[in-house]
DNA sequence: TTGTAGGCGTTATCAC
DNA sequence: GTGATAACGCCTACAA
């Protein structure tokens, strides 16, 4: 912590108040204008530094957001991080940026030190779903703001930002049925848990459903939403006889899907005419890859800028309304899917 | 804020004074194990929260540590903060994460804010580093405790932890003099002020120096790090007529490198063919780009982990010296190069 | 083992 | 326009 000059100093160094001090470094009115120069010159001089701790302490408020992120290294989040600070910059918050790295444990510990640092509110995406309502509920009755973005906990008077997934999944589901007469599509699952797995787990099965084609349960594999998890799922796959083989993939996300295409090169068979693969999220690299990738691009930013801004509203207006905020997403049509 | 249960509270509750609780909550020695429980058991029931604020300001901590990120879309910059996260995380200190958005303006109001909040420790990116010393000088008069990481300011009392930027740069500049015996290369150079793009710009211009060959300014183009940069800079560069062209470019950062690779294959020429392009980074892109770019890996964990380290160091030993540490790169040989 | 007094740096409130 | 006092929630130092 640094040498601190306080405003008592100032103040006994310029023989007034520390009121009179403080009154003129925060630009309230009654204050004369020789004093206020006095002051400010002097502050300066001395080094001052306000500090936010007392400050907080005694205005109950510390301008400061949490933000609990899953995996900071997945491309989508930065993007959402940038998004949240555009929103806060503005209305001069400040950011606390914690990585859950997936665990709901840490994901506990992290939201537990934000309410001891008494930041104004949380946004979390959140590793669980159904189970363990408990823990969000507490935080709650503790009076501590949540919005969760992205990965959420529904039905619970807590506002939410995320993305049509369900429908989106659905979507790209239906462009490997419609466009590309697929019929043989297997699904790469993310976490039985996490609410963004299970809407697009069940977007696959109604688009499936819809077109009368039955599900084969052998071509959809759990795993996770890492790279390697991909990799896996897909190595599963491939140990199927070339006949029983699905003949399209849906990924859970980009990287996983970018982890199916990997197996699938090892395996020398060719994207897409051997197995096309479609992923979800658009993530980075989607785009530059050698079999450029079809995906469902969700607008992380906006999803970062409107979580912020809800989480903003509710700290400074004690009525808001819960709301579930969906942003829509936009097939990327590449050549994975065979395009 | 939330609904703040307090010490007192609970003291009055259990009819004990303010202090006994504090020490059965924070586990001292001297509170019989009754009152510890029964304390404890209070405190949960309450639903206390410590109030790190108020702990602060007593004892001139804060276990919170401020990042100062040039541009958090940037790919380099998730991953240094996994490997802070890395460190912070077992030795409990909390993040605060900002983003200047490569503008010093920024840079200067982030460092301000994290001070006024009593941060332990500032780990930054600095945008800056030769004119206007003066701001960091005041910073570090002020006590504040400071690590560079990847872009520094030099001789300047303050530790830094970077990359051997000079080193590498002038590396894959020599591989493509010796293995692929270019004599004519062109240069995206980033950003003049900022250190590692007057490092890796030094690099190249020694390795051509040394092979005596004659430095062509028309090919060396002053940009940013975006991909944007590279690609403009590119475009300049095909502007000239076939035979004034370089066959070879090496670009400040993997970003500029992919943006150059764009222009290159708008202008309807092919890489390594017609020209090669090699980058610095190693993007999470770089393998997958339909030609895998040849760059210099900079090991982004690492730095984080090391510069958190360290910076935790000097907050919890006064004399702590400052330390130059320079984490070696590798080559990434890839095809655009031509290999 | 427990309690009291005072202070960390700031601001709200009321008095002059 | 300025100042004195108390309070925010907690802890150190000392006393009982």
């Amino acid at each position: 912590m640094s040498s601190d000059v306080t405003l008592k100093q100032i103040a006994e160094a310029l023989d007034l108040s520390t009121m009179t001090v403080s009154r003129a470094i925060n630009n309230r009115e009654n204050v004369s204008g020789k004093t206020r120069e006095k002051v400010l010159e002097k502050a300066r001089t001395m080094g001052y530094i306000p500090n936010d701790l007392a400050k907080s302490l005694v205005s109950r408020k510390t301008y400061t957001i949490g933000v609990v992120i899953p995996k900071i290294t997945h491309a989508f989040f930065p993007e959402v991080v940038r998004g949240i600070e555009e929103v806060t910059k503005t209305c001069n918050y400040q950011l606390f940026l914690t990585n859950a790295d997936e665990q709901f444990e840490l994901e506990k510990e992290a939201v537990n030190t934000l309410q001891a640092k008494r930041v104004d509110g949380i946004l979390v995406s959140t590793s669980i779903t159904k189970h363990d309502h408990s823990f969000y509920d507490n935080i709650l009755k503790s009076g501590t703001k949540v919005v969760f973005f992205d990965r959420y906990i529904d039905n619970f008077g807590v506002s939410r930002v995320s993305v049509n997934d369900y429908e989106s999944s659905r979507q790209i589901t239906e462009h490997l049925i419609n466009v590309h007469e697929y019929d043989k599509i297997g699904y790469l699952q993310g976490p039985e848990n996490v609410s963004i797995a299970q809407q697009r787990y069940r977007g696959y099965r109604e688009a499936l459903t819809t077109h009368d084609i039955p599900i084969n349960e052998s071509w959809i594999i759990l795993g996770g939403f890492q790279e390697t998890d991909g990799y896996q799922a897909m190595q599963k796959i491939l140990e199927l006889s070339e006949q029983r083989r699905p003949h399209a993939i849906l990924a859970v996300n980009d990287p996983s899907a970018i982890g199916a295409m990997k197996a699938i090169k090892e395996a020398g068979l060719s994207i897409p005419e051997d197995i096309a693969v479609v992923g979800f999220t658009d993530d980075i690299r989607a785009s530059y890859l050698e079999v450029p990738l079809t995906t469902v691009q969700q607008p992380a930013y906006e999803v970062g800028k409107r979580a912020a801004k809800k989480l903003i509203q509710i700290i400074e207006n004690e009525d808001e309304p819960a709301e579930n905020i969906e942003i829509q997403t936009s097939l990327k049509i590449r050549k994975s899917c065979g395009c």
